[in-house]
DNA sequence: TGCAATTAGTTGCCTAGGCAAATATTAATG
DNA sequence: CATTAATATTTGCCTAGGCAACTAATTGCA
């Protein structure tokens, strides 16, 4: 049975996971980039380019999103797309001098922010916590796979 | 130092909810809602009419965002929006009786998901991690009223 | 009373997610 | 070798989030 104060796990994760987004998105607003542009200029390494098969797997995001997210930040200067020579139906993605730049710029804000985002919370609690969600993420997967 | 393996905690809790929310959302299909359409019906109780104000609230959005949900909810005949006649600018919204059908089939469904996500995770562990998750909240809140 | 804030809700414009259908290119197979 | 299957990317259509501007109704205050 539950209580009236009862809110599920799933809940919760939902409600600070879109919290965490909004503030971090406010965080970046000054370098006009989304949460989801870092991430995709996170993994971009500036001196191998990733195809955008690459990218989708390891941002963990649908082709179709990686490609519009692109789009925008392609439009912004931050990354180039060139042919794959091995493989002409790929795209492969390379930071921009700007884009790197920029990321160099954000870097210390991120950190600062995964600080203030764990604050009051021990490396124990931590590590605990990452393995919880690890788990939740295993049973996800499980579902998945059906 | 960062190893190459390292995730930040924002990272992997940005991530499990997407899956979660996405695994929630097939598992929603067969009912044609989406995880955010459930979160307002389940926020509505049958007897006592919440304005849009309110849900706003309890669901934690904005009120745009509110406004097209409940268009669609609308649309589809689960909900009901009536003037407040004690203040013309409020909306009343109640569940009609479809969308009490709906959610009395939807409510077992919900409940076996959530088991399935927090399977293997005892349940104090699942307190520590609802402890954790607030106090990640709270900190965020501390950022957002600066 | 009468005009200026405030409040409730809506709408427009942007980013981003999902799915499905399309194109182009490469691999695989008869 | 030719045709079919698979792969990479793009595009369209839908839901949803954020912000800002707008309307209508209500308060508040001079």
């Amino acid at each position: 049975m539950s209580s009236c104060e009862e809110e599920s796990i799933g809940r919760l994760l939902y409600i600070t996971t879109q919290s965490m987004t909004v503030q971090a998105e406010k965080a970046l607003q000054p370098y006009d980039l989304t949460v989801e542009q870092l991430q995709i200029l996170k993994n971009i390494s500036p001196d191998m380019p990733l195809s955008q098969r690459q990218l989708c797997e390891v941002v963990q995001k649908r082709a179709a999103n990686v490609t519009r997210i692109l789009d925008r930040l392609e439009r912004k200067g931050c990354i180039e797309r060139t042919k794959n020579p091995d493989d002409r139906r790929s795209t492969l993605v390379s930071l921009t001098t700007e884009g790197e730049q920029l990321m160099a710029d954000v870097s210390v804000l991120l950190e600062s922010f995964i600080e203030q985002l764990t604050e009051g919370i021990s490396p124990e609690e931590q590590e605990s916590l990452t393995r919880l969600l690890k788990i939740m993420q295993e049973n996800l997967n499980r579902l998945a796979t059906k």
